[in-house]
DNA sequence: TTTGCTGCAAATTGTTTGCACTCAG
DNA sequence: CTGAGTGCAAACAATTTGCAGCAAA
């Protein structure tokens, strides 16, 4: 599923983007294609410097930007504190994410009602929908049965946007 | 809909939650029940000033964390950047928040499909749904209709988490 | 060569915290 | 009286930006 984009075709992308194809930039899209978990900017700054290559993390960033306005890459939010923000090679089917808020492992879901949300609050509100941000938090079937040991575990159910 | 919040009511709603009531909760309280706008702290903070009111900054930031965790208040993410934390009156029916990516409005929106894909997700994934941020982003009608006249606004449709 | 890109360090910004003082209970 | 709450200023953390040098095109 993953590693999918080999460098000619980051190459590619870029051009096709209109930005300059500079090493730094390869090498962001070739950690996000790669990547095994969701990475914010600091996360892609370390391992870029792990595996020996150099990069600013002020770099990372405007690449981030860059590549998110183009679309290589898409800018998510996890955590019931959206202080950081991740990111994801943009050449993977629609999901949704959810976060464990014991474990804080990230699930990858899926379902159909975000999209449907979409079309029918465009039909019925008359609204261009052009992004939707969504994503859930609670807790994982491993730490729900560990804790809660059959109990249902109250909790407020809060929205958190 | 709103102001549904007088002062006796909200002394009431602190000591529910087992707070102290002081002059600076109940006036960021009626200030959130009044509100004609969703509200982020410094929001908060220059209406409180404007009607004569003291508070510092500092205090209006500890006193929606306490009245979050007590569930007297909701906080919401909008926009694109999700910088800013939004606060509203937790007693409000479930709804959901759309902003106009060209003139900024909010609008709330209703929908069914949050609350059916939670219960979706929990019984395909077995997860325990503790929270859903959901908020949605585009053109309103007016936006729409002025830019677009008529050709549709080819827009990334990009999920921002 | 001519821009765009990069690195570095400094600046921003929303939010949090330490500490001494105050006031609700 | 006593601890929770407050104000102020300083601290934080994630992200952005100014500027001089560098390197794609």
């Amino acid at each position: 599923m993953k590693g999918l984009l080999d460098v000619s075709e980051a190459r590619e992308r870029l051009e096709a983007g209109g930005l300059r194809v500079t090493s730094q930039r390869l090498l962001v899209l070739q950690i996000l294609a790669r990547a095994e978990a969701h990475l914010d900017a600091e996360g892609i700054y370390n391992l870029a410097r792990e595996q020996g290559f150099h990069v600013s993390l002020a770099t990372v960033y405007r690449t981030l930007s860059r590549l998110k306005e183009t679309g290589l890459v898409d800018q998510r939010f996890f955590g019931p504190e959206h202080k950081r923000e991740y990111y994801e090679a943009a050449d993977k089917a629609e999901h949704y994410h959810f976060v464990c808020l014991s474990c804080g492992k990230v699930v990858e879901v899926n379902t159909p009602r975000i999209a449907q949300a979409r079309r029918e609050l465009a039909e019925e509100y008359g609204l261009v929908l052009a992004a939707a941000c969504t994503c859930f938090e609670g807790y994982c079937a491993e730490c729900a049965a560990e804790s809660g040991k059959g109990k249902a575990r109250g909790h407020g159910l809060a929205a958190v946007s």
